[in-house]
DNA sequence: TCTATATACATAAGATTCAAATGCATATAG
DNA sequence: CTATATGCATTTGAATCTTATGTATATAGA
């Protein structure tokens, strides 16, 4: 019926700023995290996550360090300098893109 | 520098309000309303235009007539009753992941 | 005259990106 | 002893976009 989905193009910018907030999270947590700041109606899929946690990582905008927690295995992602930089410039572009398409609607901004 | 593209999700929306402010518009036209009305930083490319338009067509939520004008083929694009429909849920739909993201981007540090 | 640009439609190839499904493994609650 | 939750991850396949190309007419400029 809905489309409980990320918005396509925002999940980097997501991750990025998540990271931002709060120094050093794990995939499962971000799911988590996303779910529970949007009550649920964002759904962050773990197909779309994994991929794009490491796309950031090759691309040198996240680091991660595996940690054994509770005898499992985590992996936790936090930003690189250059990924601060990015995150800020990713998060200015998607509100930029937001405030263009808004005004395309000619609905008032938010 | 900037990513001048439409955001992805967000084609369908345009389209059917571009098309719930003015009645009835062709697929040329509608690239050229997009770089207007975004100072040309948004493009709406050709490629992803038709296919679009005939999706929509296809799903009842447009019907196009041809015209000839000067000599060249112009096929005109109207909501149906679907149509109208359609594009106020789609441009709430796009409102409200616009709204959530930007909520989520937006979390106070702790 | 010839060529670039604009108008106007459209498809094809390739890339990206995502959802859905699945897999592995551990832990706990019923 | 089984269902659910946690936690990592990949595969498959669909959708959607960019880039490039194709067809055709008209006009402005070199």
């Amino acid at each position: 019926m809905s489309d409980k989905h990320i918005l396509k193009g925002s999940l980097q910018a997501i991750i990025l700023q998540l990271l931002t907030e709060q120094d050093r999270m794990y995939g499962y947590e971000i799911t988590q995290k996303v779910k529970q700041l949007t009550a649920n109606e964002l759904h962050l899929t773990e197909g779309a996550l994994y991929p794009a946690l490491h796309k950031l990582e090759s691309e040198g905008f996240l680091e991660a360090e595996v940690e054994v927690v509770e005898n499992r295995v985590r992996k936790y992602y936090k930003l690189t300098s250059e990924g601060k930089t990015e995150a800020a410039n990713k998060a200015l572009a998607l509100l930029e893109s937001f405030r263009q398409i808004t005004q395309l609607l000619q609905i008032k901004p938010l």
